[in-house]
This record gives structure tokens, C-alpha cells and sequence, in this order.
DNA sequence: GTTGAGCGTT
């Protein structure tokens, strides 16, 4: 038997491909899935009814009356219930709330996102005042990726919208890479728009003052993986990429007593000013809460910047 | 000058 060509389309009013058949005369299911990505078999039409065509061994046959009395279109596995299982929205943790911002604020805020499950600002049990954090939910996964991709002016205010930690399972730490050998110049919103090539980026942290480092997390932690290892040149800096190891897992001790910057560290007097010294940056690293707009129920001095 | 701020009374 020669070999012919079989006209097969996509679904019965598409245009059809011709596709040839092998020396035994059937047609191969991997020759129609190379034109037609999924296809799992082929039908026809027969008088009025609908036909399958016989499928062994990844072979299809021609009908007894031979390929050249039909077309042929394909057909497909039944899209499962889920087809592909959307991811599912997390709790969003939302930081650097001004202290006056309350749930309705962020309600009305974080709607142009999309739908709001849950909105709550934590606030001390016995004064009722904000923590300056809250929590988010949507009830769409798109709106969480929105909100997740930038930074949030309220009442005033930049705040960041993160996944929380402990929730993902900690998964975090696959998320984020250690960006090595960064120079001044490179902004946090340089590393984001660089990055956000890969994937989406969903944090970025400059440490200030500067420290030759950064951290960049990926909505995808596979990204992140990826990246780990090589050295990118972002704006003529050659930086090197590798895992983001967990805060307390680094030996040796040094300045690691100033963790706790914050309302303790405005008391200590001497170190401060340099510690408040940032420049105003696109992504600002934000003065601390406590530093740049004292909480209401602060009696104690502050200190100022300006 | 290569490892980070803050995370939920249920």
C-alpha cells in the first residue's frame, strides 16, 4: 500500500490539514497530535451519524470503505472536571498601614483589585490602636496577583502587600533570592524591573544603609530556583545571584544587636542618625513606622528626619 | 563591605 494523504481538521467546520498516512495505510495518532496538539482519535461522518475511526497501538485505520471516502476531524480527551486546578488565594499580610488607616480604608482601597473575602487591621488588644498591619483576602486569584506585583499608597503611605510567613508553608525561602555584589545605584525599583523579566517579582529589599546586597522574591518559586548560580549585569553592575538562606541560620555575631530597630533603637541615641539616613529613592525603603509618624500613644521622643 | 523589619488573641 502507498502512502496517501488524509484531510483532518481541528473540529468538523475547520479547514484541514493533509496528513500522510504510513506504508501499511494507517494513520499514526502521533502524525495527527503533531498537527493538532491533545487530538486522542478521529471521527467522521457516515450517512448522518458520527463515527469513530479504530485506534490500536497509537494506529488508526481507515474505515473499509479507505481514507478517500471521508474527512476527518479530531477528537479530544474530555477536559476534566479541573482541568488545571487554579491556585487558590492566601491570606495577604498588608505592612506600613498608617497608624489612623482602618478596615474600611483598606476595604475601599484594595477593592479596585478585585472582590474582598476578609479585611482586618490588627490592633492592640487593651488601647485598640493599630499594629500598622492588616490582613487581606480576594476571592479572585488575578486580583491577589495584582496586589501582590506593586507597592499600595494608603492615606498616605506606601505599603507592601506580602504572602505571609508561615503560611505556604514557609515556602518563601524557595521564593527569594540573595542578590551578591549589588553597588549603590542599583534601586530596589532597578532589581524589580529587571527581574520581573523572569517572573513576577513580588518583593524587593535594599537594605539600608547600604550593605552590597539585595533580597528579590518570585510569585514562582521554580523562577527563583532558577536564577540561583548565575551573575546578571543589571545597569553595568555584574551581580551574582544565589539562595536566600533563612535570617537566623549565619554564624558570627557583629552588629547584629541592632535587629531590633524600631521604638528601642530611637533611645539609643548615638547610632540612629546614620541609621535613619536614606535617600529618597524610587522604592523607598520606607522610614520605619514608629520613626516617621509617631504612634498616637507615644509619650516617649522620637526621633526626626527630615 | 555577599543574608532581610514589622506577621494574625480565634
Amino acid at each position: 500500500m502507498s502512502i496517501e494523504y488524509v484531510p483532518v481538521s481541528e473540529g468538523e467546520q475547520e479547514e484541514p490539514i493533509e496528513l500522510p498516512t504510513e506504508e501499511d495505510g494507517s494513520l499514526l495518532l502521533s502524525t495527527v497530535a503533531a498537527q493538532f496538539a491533545g487530538a486522542s482519535g478521529l471521527k467522521y461522518r457516515a450517512g448522518g451519524r458520527l463515527r469513530g475511526l479504530r485506534l490500536v497501538d497509537e494506529r488508526l485505520s481507515p474505515p473499509a470503505e479507505g481514507w478517500a471516502a471521508h474527512r476527518y476531524w479530531c477528537a479530544f480527551p474530555r477536559s476534566s472536571p479541573s482541568p488545571t486546578p487554579r491556585p487558590r488565594c492566601s491570606d495577604l499580610i498588608v505592612l506600613g498601614l498608617p497608624w489612623k488607616t482602618g478596615e474600611d480604608a483598606v476595604r475601599e482601597y484594595f477593592a479596585a483589585f478585585g472582590d474582598l473575602l476578609m479585611v482586618q487591621v490588627k490592633r492592640d488588644a487593651k488601647t485598640g490602636l493599630s499594629k500598622g498591619f492588616g490582613f487581606i483576602k480576594f476571592a479572585e486569584y488575578e486580583a491577589q496577583l495584582r496586589a501582590l506585583g506593586r507597592r499600595h499608597m494608603i492615606d498616605g503611605r506606601w505599603c507592601d502587600v506580602r504572602i505571609p510567613n508561615g503560611k505556604d508553608g514557609g515556602a518563601s525561602a524557595h521564593r527569594k533570592v540573595f542578590v551578591g555584589r549589588c553597588t549603590e545605584n542599583l534601586t530596589a525599583e532597578d532589581l524589580r524591573e529587571y527581574f520581573a523579566a523572569f517572573g513576577q517579582v513580588t518583593d524587593v529589599f535594599v537594605p539600608r544603609p547600604f550593605r552590597a546586597f539585595s533580597f528579590v522574591t518570585f510569585l514562582d518559586p521554580e523562577v527563583a530556583q532558577s536564577l540561583c548560580g548565575q551573575d546578571h549585569i543589571i545597569k553595568g553592575v555584574s551581580v551574582n545571584i544565589s539562595t536566600a538562606s533563612p535570617k537566623r541560620e549565619r554564624g558570627g555575631g557583629g552588629a547584629r544587636g541592632s535587629q531590633l530597630l524600631g521604638w528601642g533603637l530611637v533611645e539609643a541615641g548615638g547610632g540612629a542618625a546614620r541609621v535613619f539616613n536614606w535617600a529618597g529613592d524610587a522604592w523607598p525603603q520606607q522610614p520605619p513606622h514608629s520613626a516617621a509618624t509617631p504612634h498616637p500613644a507615644l509619650d516617649k521622643p522620637y526621633l526626626k528626619y527630615e
